[in-house]
Parts: C-alpha cells; structure tokens; sequence
DNA sequence: GATGAATGAGGATTCATTCAT
DNA sequence: CATGAATGAATCCTCATTCAT
C-alpha cells in the first residue's frame, strides 16, 4: 500500500519523532533506517527524500533535545522568580522528562553520539554548555539574591547540579521499574539545597 | 606472518585488555572481533580458542570493570580510617579511572550493554548495586561515628555520590582535553561534604 | 554491474530454480547463498529482499519438489483410468523427473534436511506420507476393480513401489550416466505387476 | 588431562567407530573432527597423526561398510543353502543392520559421499556393484536350481531387492520411532518372492 | 514523494588444517 | 604420540545507501 505523500517538514518531524521513540525504547544503537521507516509507515528509501542520511536524522535529533531542554529553563525563568524555585522547577522538569521517555539520557550517554561526525560532538557539547551556562546564571543570581552561598564555584555547581539527574538517569535504564524518580528527588533536594543555600 | 603461540591466560588478557582499549577510544559498539584480533595481533579466528564467542568478551569485560570499582572500595577501608575521609579517596580514585580511561562509563553506560543477554544486565545491576551498597555502608558506619548527618538517606546520598562522579564521566566524553579533572573534584567534594557532614 | 531490477515473483522463482540446479549437480549441502546469488545474477545479500533465510529458501524448494511429485498423481488420476496403468505412468514420470535432475532424491534423502528446523523434517514427512497415501489409494482403488490382488497390504505394497524408484535415485547418482532408466523400467515394472496382479 | 599414547592401528579403528556413531546419529554433513576427536577422547590435532585429512576418514568409514555389507553375503551362503532362503537371510540381516545404526543408509544416501574426490565415487560404486553381482549371482543358482522363474533379469531383480531395503532406510529417517522394519519385512518379502519365485 | 530492487561493506562464526612444543 | 595455539577460507546475515520507475 503506497503511503500518502506528505510534505517535507511534516515528514521530517514526523520522522524525528519516530527516532526518538525508538530511541527511547532500545537506545541509539538499535535505531536503524528500516525500524524508523516502519513506524513512519514508508518505505526505508523513502526516508531519504527528507534526510540524505542516519547521520543527519541523529543531528535532527540533538536539535529536538536541545529544545526540549532549554524550554525547560525558560519556563523555570518565567514561572518561579528565585534561583532555589528556579532550579527546583528545572530538576522536576528534567526528572519527568526521565519519566517520559529514556530518550534523553540514551542520546546523551549514548557512544554512537560522540562518533559520528566531529560536527555533532560540538552539537553535544554546545547543548551541554547551554544548560550548563543557564544553570550558572540562575545560580549566580541566586547569590547575587543573597539566597545562594558566595563561596561555592557556580560553574561547579552546576555541575552537581547535573548530578542529581544523571545517576537518576542511569538507574532508571538499569533497574527499570523499580527506580522510583519521585523519592530521588525529594532525598536529593534537599541536600543540593543543604550544600548550596545561606542558612537563615 | 604466524604469531607467537602463547598461553590462553595471558592471550585472555591481552584481549581484554584490547577490548577495554578499543571502547575506550570508540565506544562499545565500535568493538569488533576483527578490531580486537588485529590489535592482538592474531587472526579473527583464533580469538575462539580464547572466548566462545563476542558476548562472553563483554562479559569478561565487565567482570573486569567489577573488580575495579570494587578494589577502589577495598583500598579505601584499608587506607582511610574514617567515613568522609574513605569517600574522598574512593571519589578521587574513581576520577582518576575516568583519566586513565573513558572506557569505564561508556561501558556502563552504553546501551549495547543493556541489549545483548539480560544476563549481562544483571551483571551491570550487580556492579552498580554493589558499587551503591558498599558506599552506604561506608555512609551509615560515618553516621554512627557522628560524622555524616543523622537525618541523611545513605541510598540516596551514595546515589548522589555517584552524581559527582557521572556527569564529570559525561563531560570527559564531551570536552575531551578541557575538562579538568582534578578542579572538578576540588570544587565538588566539599559541596558533596557540605550537604552530610555534621557541622562542629 | 548492476543487475536488471527484477519482479520479486519472477525473482523468487529464478532464485528457487538456481537453487535446484546447484543442489541436482552438487548436492544439498554445496547450497550457499553465494552460489544461488551467482547464478541467479545478483549481489549476495540481494537474495534476501526475496527470501528472509537460507531455511526459507531450502523450504522453498521442499514446497516445490511437494508440487512437483503430487501433480505427477494428479496426472495419472486424469489420463489413466485403471489402477495399473495409473501406477505405471505414475512410475515413469517419477523415473522421468530423476533423469530431469537429481535434485529431487538428493533433497528428500539429504540429511541436511532433516537437520535444521524440525519444521522441515515434518515437511518432509508430510510430502512422503503423501505420496504414499495417494499409491495406497490407487491399489485400493485396484483391489475392489479386481485388477490388484486381495491378499496385500495397499500400505506396504506403495512402499515397494517407491521401492522401484529409490535404487535407481541411487544409482543414478552412483552410475552416472551409464545407469540405463528406461531399461530399469522395463525390467522392473513386470514384475511388480507378477506380485500384485490378479491373473487372469 | 593427556589421552594415553595409543598405537596408531588401535587408533584407526577407535576413530572409525567413532566417526560411524556420529554418522549414524547426525548424517554425514554433520561429521567434524572436532566431533570425532571428542568421541575419541583425543584432541582434533591428533586425529592426523593417524588420518591425513577428514577426506581420508571418510574413505576409511566407506571400507568399513563394504565389509559389513558383503559379510552378510557371505554368511548367507555358509548358513543357507538355496537361493530364497539366502536372499531372505540377506535382506533379514540388512534390515538388522539399519536397526542397529542408521549409519549405512545415510552414507550411501549422502551427497557428501559423491562430492568428495572421485576415487571416493569409484569406490561407491564398487561396493554397490559387489553387492548387486553377489545377489545376481545368487539369484543365477537360484534360476538354475529351478526355485527362481527363468523369465527374471537377474540384474534388474537385484535392483529390485535393493528396493525392499531402501525405502525401509528412509523411512527409518523420516518416520523415526514409528516405522517398524519387522512387520514392513513381513509383508514386503511374500511379495518379493510372487515376483520371482517358480510356483510349484 | 514513494516504491521495490540492488549494492557493498562489514561482522560473527565454523571448521579443517598446520605447526611448534 | 598428543597438545594447544594459530591460520585462512568459507558461510550466513545486516544495514545504510543508490537508483530506476
């Protein structure tokens, strides 16, 4: 049965999303053109009127992570109006984004990744560097605030930051159900909190 | 040109050790047997008079990757004489693992590992579960000597532990020659101390 | 040089003949995809764009031989009308197909076959249990005509028929070309009558 | 643990043997040295201090059965003293025979056998011809008594005693446990006698 | 835009055989 | 004689990609 035709960009996403679905479910390494064309519902060949190659579906892919982050420290931005509320809403955020799909943790960790192209390896690192940079803002703002210890190294914590949710991201990959996101966080809170926080 | 015959021990070895050399470089999914045979310096064949077959490398190879993490633990009993101080050496000698090879994390953390036999990934459970459980203990023995915060959860803080140590082994994958190790440990571990040790 | 793009319908049958063809001169287990692929005229892994596996097209061909043999029956059910004369075509035919190629003995009697999946070995089963149901049939059909003598046992008596056909599968192979079928008929067929016959 | 240094003759034999049982059970495509060697209790690089190469084995395994075969014959004609009878005691003994092992008929049925050199071919087909000449000849003195019709082809009546052994041999295979080779000698041999036999 | 066929570069594995000890 | 290590040829199969329709 031929697939209707569709229009490029409708493609495209539709395409992107199929990736990261399968992503999420067996990792970067079991994505392969068939498995993509097969959810899209066309033929492998197909594929290539909208990507000239995997290589390009992976960068495509990096592109809807590094929004799919940054949103997430915009809206912090917008709907919390302190550091600590801020880097809460954005841990929760991140956290339930685990939840959602193990996609983003299996793109960021995954090997297939850092090969490729140099090209993507600074795609990785410029999105890595974003969060990161935005993440010391809000911190630096934090101790500007007065909410926010001047002694800790902002670029560091940020870091640290990045630690409460990269174990969690692991572990939901490798105990699967049992690993529960909600307990992390409110164990893990509260001693980021404990190490970075002015005691009144 | 025949290579020199030479005993299955040190052949084992010698391809374990390729192996780890290889996903070191270029990840889990890059390793092959050509790959290994060639930088063995034997024919493709001849790895299976060593290992019955691809699967059972990646198993020795984590078993490898057990025992040093595990050694780390071990040491640090032996060296240190209190909690905090134990932690410290484990974190710093973990650091040092991720310098002398980015083998480890992608390991642990390549989706190629968690496919395969599920075996191996009970054998990935096992390492992080042991890894997790030595750290508590270390935790709640510092609880006891009134060290470490009473009101801490040693399974979660060991998790938090191991935060300071995964995005430093991300940020090695991505930053390549950048990323400073040692600075990383020096603004991190006193965060880490910060948020469980009692404050005097 | 890239090879015509072919229906795969066409493609299947080309692919089943090539097989048949290397199995008559060299036998079951001289079949390789590489073989198929060159004497079909196309790239290895192209075969499998028509067939999944090699099973599948071993199976193939267990479904052509089926065809081949049980339309020999049919046949002599239309253009003979007494259970003799059906017999006798039925021989010659059969006889006929092994001058045709060798293929046919060398499949049903190839060990390769009964390896593999069980799912085969019943196939075979089911070809041969056919086969000799449809004989019993027939010298059912002859003993309430009168022609065939009361006193044997149909089943038995359609295993002796395959009886004149297997030694001359053998020799055929073993002979070569000096192995005469026709005169094999002509000598064997009067006395298989003398042992079933009424005489009159 | 290092096998006993055995004599090579010893040797042969062991191997032989052991070669057949495998035969016997997986078909001849299914022969390894490995496999043999295993048996044999010796590793498959020993195997060629007493063979030079699988092919050779193979050639030894074919003499093994030619004296199997044509001692039947001989045992005939010391135990029994006309030609039906010797003709009945021959064909009882070869039945026996596929009881015991389904070795032989695998053999003379495999296409491995005539692949091979064509000395292996030769040899096949001296063992056939010895046996068909030995049961021609029988069935001559069987004429020349009077017990057997004048009218026969003693060549192509040979063949046909063939046919009474080789479908049995078959559907030993095929039909495994389910085939019973005693009651398929009882009903096939009365019928091979009508075929033949003087009627007084 | 979509399809079906073909390609070619791997990749893991098996197995008979060789060879130094 | 027997062993353990190494070899090389062969085999099945996967997958990204190309190309004519």
């Amino acid at each position: 049965m031929r697939a209707k035709k569709t229009n490029t960009e409708i493609r495209k996403e539709q395409i992107l999303l199929a990736a990261l679905k399968i992503i999420g479910l067996q990792g970067v390494n079991a994505l392969s053109i068939v498995g993509v064309a097969e959810k899209v519902g066309i033929v492998p060949s197909a594929l290539y009127r909208h990507f000239s190659s995997k290589e390009e579906i992976l960068d495509g892919i990096l592109d809807l992570m590094r929004e799919k982050v940054l949103k997430n420290v915009q809206q912090a931005r917008l709907k919390k109006h302190n550091a600590l509320a801020r880097l809460e809403f954005i841990m929760m955020r991140h956290l339930a984004l685990l939840k959602e799909s193990r996609a983003l943790p299996l793109i960021l960790l995954s090997d297939a990744m850092y090969l490729g192209t140099s090209a993507r390896l600074s795609k990785i690192q410029e999105i890595l560097e974003s969060y990161l940079s935005a993440l010391s803002a809000i911190l630096k703002e934090g101790m500007e605030e007065g909410s926010i210890r001047a002694d800790i190294v902002p670029e560091s914590t940020a870091i640290m930051f990045l630690g409460m949710i990269l174990p969690a991201a692991v572990l939901v990959n490798v105990q699967a159900p049992f690993f529960n996101l909600e307990s992390h966080a409110a164990n893990v809170w509260p001693a980021f909190v404990r190490s970075i926080a002015v005691i009144n």
